[in-house]
DNA sequence: GGAATTTGACCTTT
DNA sequence: AAAGGTCAAATTCC
């Protein structure tokens, strides 16, 4: 149930989020600024603090003051009000929220979609920079293809309770949907990894190894294949929306310089069931002038596509979770070393 | 031999 | 009751 009160706090967490965001790409961007990275990504942050500001600036006169339905700028006509606040299938019970939001500690949740793809057919492990071991795996009702669960390598040695699930997309196999839950407070850190140099990929893993992805040297395959992928940031607790979030490893400075894949054509990567659940924040997120305006739910999606060309917006997101900025884990480790450059 | 993965059993949630 | 998530013993890998 979606009730008005969530629908305004929506609109402010949102609010919140977007101006959030907007400071801590502009943080990006004074890094980017001292380091030897180019212009081009210079160029990417300062547009997506743009973005920020129009989204913004659109958040707000959403909910002017005549405006009776606070969401109903956001909202769009296309999307089922089935899904009202509740983000792409995933659970809300309202009641007992209320009762368990307090006690619960609720793990920031976000969802990449990593397409890997060659000509060599799809393979590589699809490795963030974090060490990750496997607990187990599950075939999932309706879907082609098993789930996996990892768990990080450092839960008992750091208490590092961040987890991911693997699944590869039924609709397009060169997908995997990896749902993140959880952030690492362990000492990993993803981006400062080296890039491996190795002259020649290592013959591929077989699929069932593919999600074997230890901190050993990232395969330099897995980073070519990596030629997209899609941040749905979502929270399975709270019916808000929710910010977006970022790939905690997605070491961007490095694929660019991995000159590959060519023309990831985006829509491509927009699969029927997540078209319903675009929402205008993260089209205006990255493009800044998408107006097909859908309305979400308590989803906020953020197309990533990691591709050369300045407007198909290659965009580095920094790991960040807003969720737990505004209400959600009063524990969120903004100074964990690594998080933000 | 230690660490990681596999996989069926068990637990939790709906 | 069924599906999803986790555990843990067995197995495999390095």
């Amino acid at each position: 149930m979606c009730t008005m009160d969530s629908g305004l706090k929506l609109e402010q967490t949102s609010l919140i989020n977007e101006l959030t965001q907007g400071m801590e790409i502009a943080k990006q961007l004074r890094f980017h600024l001292n380091s030897a990275s180019s212009d081009e990504n210079r160029q990417l942050l300062l547009q997506r603090i743009l973005s920020s500001y129009e989204k913004s600036l659109l958040i707000l006169k959403s909910s002017a003051p005549t405006t009776g339905m606070p969401e109903s700028s956001i909202s769009g006509d296309g999307s089922p009000r089935s899904e009202d606040c509740n983000g792409g299938g995933f659970k809300d019970h309202h009641q007992d929220q209320n009762v368990v939001s307090k006690k619960r500690k609720v793990l920031p949740t976000w969802t990449d979609q990593v397409r890997i793809s060659s000509e060599n057919g799809f393979e590589g492990p699809i490795d963030d920079g974090y060490s990750w071991r496997k607990y187990g795996q599950k075939d999932i009702l309706g879907t082609k293809y098993p789930r996996s669960y990892y768990r990080c390598t450092n839960r008992n040695s750091q208490n590092c309770w961040a987890t991911k699930q693997v699944q590869r997309s039924d609709d397009d196999p060169t997908v995997f949907e990896i749902i993140y839950k959880g952030r690492h407070e362990c000492n990993q850190t993803p981006h400062t990894a080296p890039p491996p140099p190795p002259p020649t990929p290592p013959a591929a893993a077989s699929l069932d190894k593919q999600n074997n992805h230890h901190q050993q040297p990232p395969n330099n395959m897995l980073f070519n294949f990596r030629t997209s992928l899609t941040v749905n940031t979502q929270d399975l607790d709270a019916k808000d929306m929710t910010s977006p979030l970022t790939s905690p490893s997605t070491s961007f400075e490095w694929m660019k310089s991995q000159n590959q894949d060519q023309n990831f054509p985006f829509s491509k990567l927009v699969h029927d069931e997540y078209q319903d659940s675009f929402s205008p924040y993260q089209m205006m997120n990255n493009f800044g002038v998408f107006h097909d305006l859908q309305h979400s739910g308590s989803e906020l999606n953020e197309i990533i596509s990691t591709n050369n060309s300045v407007t198909n917006s290659p965009i580095l997101d920094l790991g960040f979770s807003i969720d737990s900025v505004v209400d959600l884990d009063p524990n969120f480790p903004f100074d964990t070393p690594g998080y933000f450059y």
